[in-house]
Parts: structure tokens; C-alpha cells; sequence
DNA sequence: CTATTTTTGTACCAATCATTACAAAACACA
DNA sequence: TGTGTTTTGTAATGATTGGTACAAAAATAG
């Protein structure tokens, strides 16, 4: 290869931009703060994401559908899937006090975006509902082996999984406190039966 | 009184200020867009309230506990006020597609201000805290009446109405369909029994 | 060593931001 | 009608915004 060497990693840039976009949301973060959490000058960010900002954006984003397909994989190895899927959620209660702040990015964006930028707020809205796709098929497919004896449709418990995630998101800004959202959380993951 | 006379009164002002703050956020939304909304100059504005932009998002806050208050004093009247609690919450499915993708302001700041500006954030967190308190001594005091029958204490079922609150506060968004909202509100309000 | 190619850092761009300064406007009182 | 007082609209404030231009830097290829 010609020319000089690339120094700023395509994913490492994505990773530290999520960082700070997950924070602040995408409106209040500033280029020259991106830049100043890269390490890498605008010259630099306008080279490697051609659409500015908001193609930075835009992949912190999609490196989140990344997380869930690994996700997606762990649950089809599982043969207690539901187990997986509970544990996920219990897993939030441990978390540190600024993982607590900081929400879910994606929960964050379909707040923020509404009435800002539709296509960043459809790209958040298309990753939950193909979350919610995800624990709908583990769902069925349990209900089917009798792990679930709930008659509730599995689209309908699925449905309360992602509002308890939304739910807990927000709730957990309001009370960073292990006992009380382990406390709600299992209250509601009860309906899951 | 001297002077030229109040054109702009201070509570009108609020409320259309409130209205593109619930669209938009505090950080994405310009005193040249409160400017134009509200109908005043620059100058009215800052005369008005003079804490800016900052100072106009509190008082947009601060009407939502006053709305708070009116619902406190409505509960009160009530002889099943725990209906009238469910009633509310479900109230939200049959509003319109905008005020759904509006959600709840005091949900919305809490989300925003986290890493903005602690204060707001804090103004937030403090009103869904009292309305949390609230259901708390209306439920305490429905357990007691022998209205509602469920041994779990009143704040936990206190707190999991705010968890519904700030699921549905994203849900909306995603869905902002008359059937599932209600299939998902009527499904956590069986809790409260 | 030279030419070519690519990335990098910096200086710069116009636009917009929240805020302030201030003069004209609109009233009360005399 | 004139004086004092307050509000209003507008023009300017400096700072910051997202984005661009471009030359220096750093590599390869010949």
C-alpha cells in the first residue's frame, strides 16, 4: 500500500465515539470533543467517516446490532435460553454507577431523535424490534417445549421484555441502586413463566 | 403601574416554551426557536426570565408538578382512587400519534440531562420521585382498606407503576399503536391488584 | 533520490449558538 | 404636553458549531 500509514482504527474510533455519544447523546456531543476522546484531529474524522457526525453516529449504533447477534448466537448454543435472556437482565443490577447513568444507547436515541433526525431514531427503533424478534422466536420455541406454560403470546411477553428494558433505563438513572432494580426487574421477568 | 405594559404573560410563555422543550429537548432546542414559538423578541424573553434558556426549561418543569398537585388533590377526592391511577396510565393509549412520540417531558429530561447538566436532571428526577411517592401512600392506603389484596409492600408497587411509566415513555415510540400500548399496560397493571 | 499517494494536523469557513446592549415604543403620572 | 419607567424589537456580542481546504508528513514504488 502507497501513501501514509493509517494510524486512527476505523473500530477503535467507533468504540471511543460510542463512548462519548452514549453519554452526552448524539445533539450535546460536540466534533472537537470526538476529537479530543479519538486522539484523532478532524482532517482525520471527516477522512475516515465521510459523512461527519453522523456517520460517526451511525456506526456507534450499528456496533450495537453487532453486540446482539452475538447475543442471538449465545442463545441458540443455550439449551435455557430463557435462563440467558433473564440473567441479561439481572445482569444490568451490577453494573457501576456510571453504567447506570449512561442507559442503554440505543433506549437513549429513540428518546432524543423523535423529532431531531428520523433516520437516527428509526436505526435505534429497528435494533429493539429486532431484539424483540429475537426473545419472540426464543420465546415460542419454549412455550413449544413446555418450558413456558404461560398462554400469553410469545410477541406479547416479548413486547413486556423490551418495556422493562425501557423501563429499567430510565428508572435506573432515578435509583442507581442494586437492590431496588434487582427488586423490579425480578418482579417483572415473573410474567416470563 | 408605570412603563410600557406586559404583552407576554409569563405563563403563556411557558407553556408554548414547554412544548418545543417536550419535542425537542433542552439541548437541541435554540432561543431563536423559543423565540419564534413563543412570539417574542430576544429582548422579552430575557426580561421575562432571567436565567435564559436554562431558567425557561425550569419553569417548564416546574408546571408539570403543578399538574402533579392537580391530579394529588384528584386522588384524594376519589373514593377507588387506585381506578383512577390505572385509568391515567391507560389514558395514554388513546392519544394522539404526535403525543406519543412526545412521551413524557420529566421522563425524556432525565434521559437527556444525565451527563448535561445535573441540576435539570435532578429538577426531573425530584417530580417522578413525588409522583412515586404518591402512588406509594394511595396503594399503602388501599392495602389497608383491604382494596388491594398483594402482600408486595406499597413502594415496590409504587416504583414498578414509575418503571411502567418510563417503558411506556419509549414504547410509545416504537409503537405508537392504540392495541399494543394497551395490551402492554393493561398486562403490568394486573400487578396491582 | 524522486515521484506518487494517502493520512494527518491545523487553520479556516460560514452558520448558529446563548446572551447582552440599547434605542424606540408604550404606557402612567404630572 | 412633557417626564419617568418599563417593555419591546433589533442589532450586535463573542463563543462554538459542524464541516472544509490544504500543506506538511509519511509511507511506497520506481
Amino acid at each position: 500500500m502507497k501513501g501514509r500509514p493509517t494510524v486512527f482504527k476505523n473500530e477503535e474510533m467507533v468504540l471511543k465515539a460510542q463512548e462519548l455519544f452514549w453519554e452526552k447523546g448524539y445533539t450535546a456531543t460536540s466534533l472537537s470533543e470526538l476529537s479530543a476522546r479519538t486522539g484523532a484531529g478532524a482532517g482525520s474524522l471527516y477522512n475516515t467517516f465521510k459523512g461527519g457526525k453522523k456517520e460517526l453516529f451511525k456506526k456507534s449504533l450499528y456496533q450495537r446490532k453487532v453486540d446482539l447477534e452475538d447475543f442471538k448466537t449465545l442463545l441458540e448454543k443455550s439449551d435455557n435460553p430463557i435462563e440467558l435472556i433473564k440473567a441479561f437482565f439481572l445482569s444490568v443490577v451490577t453494573e457501576s454507577k456510571k453504567s447506570h447513568f449512561k442507559g442503554c444507547i440505543i433506549a437513549n436515541t429513540i428518546v432524543e431523535m423523535t423529532f431531531i433526525d428520523e433516520e437516527l431514531g428509526n436505526n435505534a427503533i429497528d435494533i429493539l424490534k429486532e431484539t424483540e424478534k429475537l426473545y419472540t422466536t426464543t420465546i415460542l420455541s419454549e412455550q413449544k417445549r413446555g418450558y413456558i406454560k404461560s398462554q400469553i403470546p410469545a410477541t406479547v411477553l416479548a413486547r413486556h421484555l423490551i418495556t422493562l428494558w425501557c423501563g429499567i433505563n430510565t428508572l435506573r438513572r432515578i435509583y442507581p441502586d442494586k437492590d431496588i432494580l434487582k427488586q423490579q426487574i425480578e418482579l417483572q421477568l415473573q410474567i416470563i413463566k
